[in-house]
DNA sequence: AACTACTCCTGGAGGC
DNA sequence: TGCCTCCAGGAGTAGT
């Protein structure tokens, strides 16, 4: 599920609750989803206080006082939840990532990966109930290694996102269809799913169209929208959706997984079909093939 | 360059 | 109730 938006809450929460705590347990439940880069496992966290938290993409970087960064993708349905200690008292659990199996479940359970205990009493959780998710424990100078910027793309909140760079990067494919390289990471990095099918409808773009259809407004548009969602999920919360469907009264998303509801700007029955294997929300009176 | 298929996994939903 | 099939928000690789 996580996208930019889900990814970048989780760093804002995590950056205030884990700074400067220090690590004095970690656990790996499940083995494969630690990625070898050298021969260095969760262990050497132990002992080492959080510095800090950055974000590259869909990537959480976790600096470490000792000269090491645990760097975690959150794959399909990677989920993060941190346990307050229990002095806190009514301190509610940190959550973040995909929203299944409930966060209010009991923790540790079967889809555990990862347990990081710190100093304060608090716990971090690692749940995926697909393991999809991957971890890598680098030294931090070698964290480009892990996300390197010819395979991530233009970081989306990021000063170098700009309109001219933008359609550069659409240049560069002109007869792709927008949704998969709007996917591709090394276009632009962060979106997904669920924030393409937002974008484009936002804009008013069909998902099959090409960089070398668009006109001038339609390009402007579409980088527009994209800053416009992505913004919109951090200041009033990201997509809400469960079982691949749209929470109903949710304000995001407002056309991915609401098959047959109405369009918001223009009542049609919303649309789904299949883009490069993945399922694809359209309005198709407002995002016209064209 | 662009597209498809397949892979890693597991759980939930819907059809019968 | 069970069994079956399909689907899922990511991303890498291989083949056409």
């Amino acid at each position: 599920m996580p996208e930019l938006p889900e990814v970048e809450t989780l760093r804002r929460q995590l950056a205030v609750s884990l700074t400067a705590k220090k690590i004095v347990a970690a656990e790996l439940l499940t083995p494969k989803i630690l990625q070898g880069v050298g021969d260095r496992g969760v262990a050497d966290l132990v002992g080492a206080t959080v510095a800090g938290l950055r974000r590259r993409a869909k990537y959480l970087i976790v600096d470490l006082s000792n000269g090491l960064s645990l760097v975690v993708h959150l794959g399909l349905a990677g989920q993060v939840v941190v346990e307050p200690p229990p002095a806190a008292g009514g301190d509610a659990r940190i959550t973040g990532g995909h929203p299944v199996p409930a966060f209010d479940r009991p923790l540790p359970h079967k889809q555990t990966h990862l347990i990081l205990t710190l100093d304060d009493g608090s716990i971090v959780y690692l749940t995926d109930i697909r393991k999809f998710a991957k971890l890598w424990v680098v030294p931090t100078p070698e964290v480009f290694s892990v996300v390197p910027d010819e395979r991530l793309g233009v970081e989306i909140l990021g000063p170098e996102f700009t309109r001219e760079e933008f359609e550069r990067r659409l240049r560069r494919r002109s007869r792709a269809r927008l949704k998969p390289l709007l996917l591709d990471q090394s276009a632009v990095a962060g979106l997904g799913n669920i924030y393409v099918d937002e974008s484009l409808w936002g804009a008013g773009i069909h998902p099959l169209r090409t960089p070398a259809s668009l006109d001038d407004g339609e390009r402007t548009a579409l980088f527009d929208e994209i800053r416009a969602v992505i913004d919109l999920a951090l200041e009033n919360g990201v997509a809400k959706i469960v079982n691949a469907r749209a929470v109903e009264g949710a304000h995001l998303p407002r056309i991915h997984g609401r098959e047959g509801r109405p369009c918001p700007r223009c009542g049609a029955p919303i649309e789904k079909f299949r883009v490069g294997g993945r399922g694809t929300y359209v309005c198709p009176v407002c995002q016209l093939k064209r």
